[in-house]
RNA sequence: GGUCCCAUCGACUAGGGGUUAGGUCGUCACUCUUUCACAGUGAAAACACGGGUUCGAAUCCCGUUGGGACCGCCA
């Protein structure tokens, strides 16, 4: 490409990142670096009713944990600045002035109750609802007049009328809209902040945006912008819009049916990586027959073409998430794995100062982890100073003869030990069944019950040199 | 309701005029492991429908149906 790409990922600060959100600021960056351009970051707060506290903040530092960086924006800075529309308001007024002089908007003066009667009223004629263009009709001196009695006003669009807008979608291919259902929208509210629709187009604009890459819930006001681009004389950016993520019942992907905020995801142990790779197979693959399924930030960068994105939503399955999550939980270096880990295990009793320990602990335990909160149901029997029977009919096992036998000679093997490693029990039950001539399930099941008061968990001879020579000695004597 | 978008196994998807329609998750079975899990092997499971175009359509075109998004002084 001739030009640097430079595209923009322009959340609006609500506390938390959507799943849907990343998947946009991950495709962002991708194409970004994959093309060596630049990514940006854009806050849209232009709504001051939604502000939220600390919420930008929240939103740089989730991103940021999974990998996904900007080199402008808000923190990083830049010669495109201010990143915030909020400080930008100048900007749009003046450029919202020259529409107005051009004569491309107008202003309008209808109050919110006004435009509802308006939509209600449409509504019941079974019309698609907006704008009747009614303020089209005043005259000069009637918009003169009204402004000068300090009425609250609002400059919208006068859309050309009787024209196709039409424009070419990198992943959707031509769309084309009549211009007589575009609305004249509002770009200037009456609080005097911009409309995200004005204030979109003249940042895209003047930050040298090339490309805009966002979600498919945009395509219906494109119309309105290339509308924008064309009263300013500006050249439209290629526009490539995301099929969304969706529920399990195909609507969008929503807080109502589980969790949608990144944020949570990070919380409940699933690892960035995985996030990542996830993520970024919803919607894109490959392709050209390649069926790999694992991929690193580095691999996505390389391989990432926004040809290649899906043209239909894709939905968020949970239990792919936790293959993916338990593959990497699998895979992962165990030290880093034992960091990441250290939080979970607040609560199960484990001293987590004894880093060999939780080493061992998660080696043994990491294949059964979808997710890194699941720590503490799998960690009980390596904390709990006397064993629980899962359930009553277990006693019976072992209260049966050649159990006692078997617990007690073990027992007493264990006993003799100076420190008890998984080869030693190993070796030490290998004894056991040649003195005892018990051997099988018989063997096997009432120790592992003794030991951990289940039928079934991880190897024995791990646990057994987790529990340590007291404790276990200590469990099998119990039953005795 | 209007406009726009979309349509391959239950889910994510490959393929894109001639294929036994491939892979992954999930499901089921078997093997391995004296447990569960892991791993391995295998099975069930899809081109929404109707018309064209063509020697030949899952693939191209049109329509139908179905689903979704948007229709705010939100973004």
């Amino acid at each position: 490409m001739a030009n640097e790409v430079r595209v923009r990922f322009a959340p609006s600060p609500t506390g938390y990142v959507h799943i849907g959100s990343l998947r946009t600021a991950l495709f962002n960056f991708l194409f970004a670096r994959h093309y060596g351009g630049k990514n940006i970051l854009r806050i849209e707060d232009t709504d001051q009713t939604r502000k939220v506290e600390g919420a930008v903040e929240n939103l740089i530092g989730s991103l940021e944990r999974l990998g996904i960086t900007f080199d402008e924006g808000p923190v990083a800075g830049g010669d495109f600045g201010p990143y915030f529309q909020s400080e930008r308001l100048d900007i749009y007024k003046k450029y919202c002035s020259e529409l107005l002089q051009k004569g491309y908007a107008y202003y309008a003066f209808e109050t919110s109750e006004e435009l509802e009667e308006m939509r209600r009223l449409q509504q019941l004629e079974g019309k698609q609802t907006m704008y009747d263009r009614r303020g089209r009709d005043l005259s000069e001196d009637e918009v003169k007049e009204k402004l000068a009695s300090g009425a609250p006003s609002v400059i919208r669009l006068k859309v050309p009328l009787g024209e196709e807008v039409r424009f070419n979608d990198l992943v959707k291919g031509t769309i084309k809209i009549d211009s007589d259902i575009v609305d004249d929208q509002i770009l200037l509210k009456s609080d005097g902040f911009p409309t995200y629709h004005l204030a979109n187009v003249i940042d895209d604009h003047l930050m040298g945006i090339t490309h805009i890459i966002r979600g498919e819930e945009w395509i219906t006001s494109v119309p309105k912008h290339i509308l924008l681009y064309r009263a300013f004389g500006w050249e439209v950016p290629a526009m490539a819009h995301v099929p969304l993520i969706l529920n399990r019942d195909k609507t969008k992907l929503s807080k109502r049916q589980g969790d949608v905020a990144v944020e949570d995801y990070l919380r409940k142990g699933y690892l960035r990586e995985a996030l990542v790779n996830f993520i970024a197979l919803l919607g894109w693959n490959p392709g050209e027959g390649d069926e790999r399924e694992f991929f690193a930030m580095d691999d996505l960068i390389r391989e990432f073409s926004i040809e290649r994105v899906q043209t239909s939503g894709a939905v968020f399955n949970p239990d792919k998430l936790n293959w993916m999550n338990n593959s990497y939980i699998k895979d992962y270096d165990l030290d880093k794995l034992t960091e990441l880990s250290l939080p979970y295990f607040s609560g199960t009793g484990i001293d987590t100062s004894d880093r060999e320990r939780v080493r061992m602990i998660l080696n043994t335990i990491r294949v059964y982890l979808n997710k890194l909160d699941e720590i503490p149901d799998h960690v009980k029997i390596f904390s709990t100073e006397e064993v629980q029977l899962e359930k009553d009919e277990l006693r019976q096992i072992l209260e049966a003869e050649s159990s006692r036998k078997a617990i007690g000679a073990l027992a007493g093997k264990l006993e003799d030990l100076d420190k008890l490693t998984a080869d030693l029990y190993k070796s030490a039950v290998a004894e056991v069944q040649a003195e005892t001539g018990v051997k099988g399930k018989a063997l096997f099941k009432p120790l592992r019950i003794a030991l951990t008061g289940s039928e079934n968990g991880p190897e024995l001879p791990a646990i057994a040199e987790i529990l340590g020579k007291e404790k276990s000695v200590r469990f099998l004597k119990r039953w005795l």
